[in-house]
RNA sequence: GGGCCUAUAGCUCAGCCGGUAGAGCAACGGACUUUUAAUCCGUGGGUCGACAGUUCGAGCCUGUCUGGGCCAACCA
């Protein structure tokens, strides 16, 4: 008795199937199998055999069984490798004999790994495919594969990522979508210069955004350490530093809600260009953005999932924050606008207001509830309020502005960039606020980094800063949620 | 932490008024040398998420817990 007994009735059939392998002396799990060339490379050269021909060429291919049909003396399998790419492989009787047909029959199950050798033909239906002189079991599997013909459920799709890269294409497409506009985003910022960097990810000190940390503990030095929320206030001390334009592309962590569009870590695009501005860092935005389209679709203009194109070519439309405002509230807003008169706005679009906001955050509350959905083809809505923006300088023409601009893709924020705040007495003034703020009870308030204060003391040159989410650039250019941009999202573990 | 929905075979799902469980694919046994989700004949497989409760009797009703989804809130 053990503890086999107590599996479900497949997963018990096929550890029996493995036993009975290794008693008769064929190896489950050997450690090379024949392989000449990959299915691709088969399906590449043989592109165009004719129907029930015979090429006379033997070759050695592999890959995962994915459909089976046992057909007495005549057996056919198809064959998949990672990509995708598949593969007919036949075994008759009369080329492999009858021991090794009987294994055939009755060792292989779907999903398992096998090495098949023999003449690339194409069958009585035009299918090309491999029939086996021999073929050997490269790796057994012990579990079923789901039904190939419905889909997993989302949960089963995120739990078992792996499982799903087998079965879907979309899943396949998408894990390989990702590494090509990582590669574009870096290919687009070398081609202007931009030196790629490292910052901690494990900080002293949270800030460059708010937000609410991960909290974390180092043996070594007995402190608290957070994961960092993003890499800005690094990144400023590397342009202080004379490393004038710098980016990186890393993971940030915020512990707050997940959601479609909300992961608790996610990847960040953060660039700094000095002697550039938010005019300047919104032109490299849209560069990126359109180079990375162009490297998935070859144009400008993508195909979401759904089908439903999106343009992202051309320059892109620029509205004002408290225009936009003005215009959806029908009465002149600006930031010089009382809060009281903010708050009596607010309520009456039955936004539910937290005492705690400031002008600058009803100000962006008002403009999500009248403005954010209509933001579908690529908008930079400009001028954010300087009371929210703690690391911008103030507008130099509009009071109570900063010069700040998000940029609105499909009706989510994809990214934002400002002219970066390199004063470091009216920065420290503006942590120290934020600080207070901090101690009134805002869990998202940043806190004073002296180091930070001390490296702008130094001076920083007149600079343009950004940072895009690189998981929501996916979204952008595919119509995806979030889960589906990131291979292995957090998942709670499953019950015993 | 709230509001609503949800959890049944390896996978995807049915299951009526409360009377001890069903399908397709997958699996097992058999037939079949050109199949394409092969077909045909036959068979097995379930702690109905967990724990309590109501009841003569619970997959179904009630409560608590756990996982998942949607909405609201927070954030990018």
């Amino acid at each position: 008795m053990s503890i086999e007994d107590d599996l479900p009735e497949q997963l018990r059939i096929r550890r029996e199937k493995r036993a009975s392998l290794i008693e008769r002396g064929i190896e489950p799990y050997p450690v090379s199998v024949p392989r000449t060339k990959t299915l691709a490379e088969i399906r590449a050269q043989y592109a165009n055999l004719e129907t029930d021909s015979a090429t006379g060429d033997v070759h050695s291919v592999s890959g995962r069984i994915i459909f089976k049909r046992d057909t007495g003396k005549l057996c056919f399998a198809t064959l998949r490798e990672g990509d995708g790419t598949e593969l007919q492989a036949m075994i008759s009787l009369d080329k492999v004999g009858e021991e090794q047909l009987e294994s055939w029959k009755s060792d292989v199950d779907l999903g398992d790994f096998v090495s098949v050798t023999g003449e690339i033909i194409s069958s009585k239906r035009g299918e090309l495919s491999v029939l086996a002189n021999s073929w050997q079991m490269a790796s057994k599997s012990l579990r079923p594969l789901p039904n190939e013909h419905k889909p997993m459920s989302e949960e089963t799709r995120v739990r078992m990522r792996y499982v799903d890269l087998i079965v879907r294409p979309e899943a396949r497409e998408y894990a390989r979508l990702r590494p090509t506009v990582m590669r574009s985003l870096r290919e687009t910022f070398h081609n202007e210069n931009f030196v790629e960097v490292e910052t901690p990810m494990l900080q002293v000190m949270h800030g460059g955004a708010a937000a609410r940390p991960f909290v974390s503990h180092s043996n070594a030095y007995d402190m608290e350490l957070f994961l960092r929320i993003a890499p800005e206030l690094f990144l400023k001390r590397c342009v202080v530093g004379g490393i004038e334009r710098v980016f990186e592309i890393n993971r940030n962590f915020r512990n707050e809600g997940a959601d479609s569009s909300h992961s608790p870590e996610f990847a960040m695009i953060e660039s700094y260009q000095a002697y550039g501005d938010w005019r300047s860092i919104a032109e490299l935005t849209r560069k990126l953005v359109q180079n990375a389209a162009m490297a998935i679709s070859g144009s400008h203009v993508v195909t979401h999932h759904d089908g439903r194109k999106a343009d992202l070519g051309g320059t892109w439309r620029e509205i004002s924050l408290y225009d936009a405002i003005s215009e959806g509230v029908g009465e002149k807003v600006t930031a010089l606008t009382p809060v009281d008169d903010l708050k009596r706005i607010a309520t009456k679009l039955g936004i539910k207001i937290d005492p705690k906001w400031i002008a600058g955050k009803l100000a962006e509350e008002i403009f999500e509830h009248v403005a954010k959905d209509q933001l579908i083809a690529p908008t930079f809505v400009m001028g954010f309020p300087v009371d929210t923006s703690p690391l911008v300088r103030a507008h130099r023409e509009i009071p109570g502005v900063a010069e700040k601009w998000d940029l609105y893709i499909d009706g989510f924020e994809l990214a934002t960039g400002y002219s970066e705040l390199v004063d470091p007495v009216i920065q420290r003034e503006r942590l120290v606020e934020q600080a207070k703020l901090g101690a009134k009870g805002d869990l998202e308030a940043m806190q004073v980094d002296e180091d930070f204060l001390r490296a702008m003391e130094f001076a920083m040159p007149p600079t343009g800063g950004m940072g895009m989410g690189v998981d929501r650039l996916l979204m952008a250019l595919t119509g995806l949620g979030i889960r589906e941009t990131i291979l292995f999202t957090l998942v709670k573990p499953e019950a015993e």
